[in-house]
DNA sequence: TAATCGTGGTA
DNA sequence: TTACCAAGATT
């Protein structure tokens, strides 16, 4: 790097960088619901569910949630039915369950507290996120955009996720935000990686950070950064039951297991049929068990191969402790497709 | 640190 | 069809 010393932060940033960014964002920013507000509860909760999940897809899930549930206190009082019901086929449930738990201590605390990571659900980036784009403060959000552009833009060619890593953007960035956009310098970065600085053929031509960039320098975008190793999808197959009363099916919640922990689910099992069946048959005795068909859904690193079996059973095993749901009830997609297949 | 948790889109 | 992955947190 021997360009001219007085273009370039000690941080080895240039000095137009900032602006450029930001002027980039005035211009190009999407007009997404969350960008509409300043209430810290809504900007929570956009957060969250923006945790691994497009923006897109949240869109209507923030919506419909924030008319449900428009501030902490009612979010805080609700029963946690509702807000499973409000977050069924958004993934990652256990973000509803820890956001309501948060909103709960944020009513107990009368507001939110200084240290935003002690609150459940809410890591190392939500909480750099939320102090700056709801409370103006400066810190550094590193999410998976904001590693993108800053490992490319100060050529890193370690593995971003590390600790080292973090570290090092964040001696490197913090000192760059704008005492009076702090929000607008957090948003701008992740707006420039999932819209230019993309993972795969970045858009550097109209990249407002492009003169800066180390990696563009060295024509090193397409190794930067560093891809991470990633288990093979494996391929499992399981049963789920259709069980039926009248014109109602069985719906089952099973908390320990943390697989879609806490929701509505038709009965399913990692075993085949014949290893469950007999267990569920004694308990809803009824007709004969009849294989419906196979259903295929992905889950992280598994295929998921879903035989499902139904019957009918006796109208005296529909007993009130049982959850029978119409089949128009909200529910998680892996039970959808269950439950939708002819 | 590494595994785990959903879903829907894309190349 | 397959692999990858998108505003991560938790254990």
């Amino acid at each position: 790097m021997c360009l001219s010393a007085r273009f370039w932060s000690a941080a080895g940033v240039r000095d137009d960088a900032v602006s450029e960014l930001l002027a980039w964002y005035d211009r190009e920013r999407r007009d997404l619901p969350w960008r509409r507000t300043r209430d810290p509860y809504a900007i929570l909760v956009s957060e969250v569910m923006l945790q691994q999940t497009r923006v897109e897809a949240v869109i209507p899930y923030y919506l419909r949630f924030l008319e449900r549930f428009p501030d902490v206190g009612a979010l805080a009082s609700a029963t946690l039915d509702s807000v499973y019901e409000m977050w069924a086929g958004l993934g990652y449930y256990r973000r509803a369950r820890n956001l309501q738990a948060t909103a709960q201590a944020v009513v107990s605390l009368g507001g939110f507290p200084l240290v935003l990571q002690d609150l459940p659900g809410v890591g190392e980036y939500t909480a750099a996120a939320l102090a700056s784009i709801a409370f103006g403060r400066p810190a550094v959000a590193l999410d998976g955009n904001a590693l993108r552009v800053w490992s490319r833009y100060f050529a890193y060619e370690g593995a971003v996720m590390s600790v080292a890593a973090r570290r090092f953007f964040t001696e490197r960035v913090l000192g760059l935000i704008p005492a009076d956009r702090a929000g607008d310098f957090t948003q701008a970065v992740m707006e420039l990686g999932a819209r230019v600085c993309l993972a795969r053929q970045p858009r550097c031509l109209v990249c407002p950070l492009q003169s800066g960039c180390a990696a563009l320098a060295r024509g090193l975008t397409e190794s930067i950064p560093k891809p991470s190793v990633k288990a093979r999808r494996e391929k499992v197959a399981l049963c789920a039951l259709r069980i039926f009363c009248g014109d109602r099916v069985l719906l089952e919640r099973r908390e320990r297991d943390p697989f879609l922990a806490g929701q509505w689910v038709t009965p399913w099992f990692f075993e085949p049929f014949s290893q469950v069946g007999p267990d569920y048959l004694a308990r809803f005795p009824g007709g004969e068990p009849r294989r419906v068909g196979t259903v295929s859904h992905g889950v992280t690193f598994r295929d998921l191969t879903i035989e499902v079996w139904e019957w009918e059973t006796s109208r005296e095993s529909c007993d009130e402790e049982q959850r029978w749901a119409g089949l128009d009830a909200r529910l998680p997609r892996l039970a959808s497709l269950v439950l939708e297949l002819a």
